[in-house]
DNA sequence: GATAAGTATGTATAAATAGTCGGTCAAGGG
DNA sequence: CCCTTGACCGACTATTTATACATACTTATC
């Protein structure tokens, strides 16, 4: 299709999602059936499932707030989540030692961090909380067992032999 | 029921919702049933039900991305919604008059943008656009028939007698 | 013209989320 | 002890949102 065709076909919707956003911005829309009836009241004849697709391309989420829940724009981007222990560890770490409940943890520089932040969301019942520097990391567990089980899983995580 | 007692009760929910908090940031949460199996490999086993309330305690969205939904927690407080028209004008609504597809309404110092805005969100055929400065906004009409009945409207909106 | 390809959107329905109701538990009278 | 109250939460159900599929329309290509 040419981009002079795509243009008048996208006008309409183009003009419809600016219609959304106004609407958004100065209504409390708290469902697509609402924001349905307030367009109409604009002139827009639509489906809620046009809204539902809509709202997903202009990135506009329902939030929750006292007075129950409302549409609004997000900043576009969300944070990326943070990756996961078993992609972070086979890169920046080092080696791993333990007394007692405890355990050190070494890895490469600026590597304690994000890993520390990754082990505190796994939320190993083994572990009871972690300390992290710049290339260590101090885990405390819950008993020598639970220590020498998290020490065990985190070397597999890490790709270590044995 | 006494305060120690609600702590003992609430402890569980805090310390969920604690964990709730941390798998959102940790992982790529896309539904609550999902929500709901991260949560139980760290031992918690509640269902649906009670992340949808805890969900909406934590101010947390299910918003849209271009990899899909995610759940993110939002900054608290979403901005209110702007308050319609009809509550508007007859707080702030000074005067108005026209000349060719022009109308200009005068409105209390400040009242400007707040009106201006809400002109926007309603989204009138007639209206072109408008420009709001501190207490003047001028109003660009389609035609001279489109002035007259904005202006009309808005004197009846803001309780101008007849 | 016939055919194919891409976009948009409605219909019907699946999936996801929210709300209602009832049961449980802890506390605090009487 | 027994009743009431309030918070919590599960089962069930209602509401809301997302998707699969079909269709219409536009343009490109042969």
């Amino acid at each position: 299709m040419s981009w002079e065709g795509y243009l008048l076909l996208m006008a309409n919707k183009r003009e419809r999602q600016n219609a959304i956003l106004e609407t958004i911005e100065t209504h409390a829309v708290v469902s697509q059936e609402d924001l349905r009836k307030l367009l109409l009241r604009r002139g827009w004849d639509v489906t809620q499932a046009t809204l539902s697709r809509d709202l997903r391309e202009l990135r506009i989420a329902r939030v929750p707030t006292s007075e129950g829940a409302r549409y609004a724009v997000t900043d576009g981007h969300i944070e990326e989540a943070r990756v996961a222990l078993d992609t972070l560890l086979p890169q920046l770490f080092m080696r791993i030692d333990g007394v007692s409940e405890m355990a050190v943890l070494r890895t490469v520089p600026g590597g304690a961090q994000p890993i520390a932040s990754a082990l505190d969301g796994e939320g190993w019942p083994d572990i009871l909380g972690t300390v992290g520097g710049d290339d260590t990391i101090l885990i405390i567990c819950r008993s020598v067992q639970a220590r020498e089980r998290a020490v065990r899983k985190i070397k597999s995580l890490a790709g270590e032999p044995g």
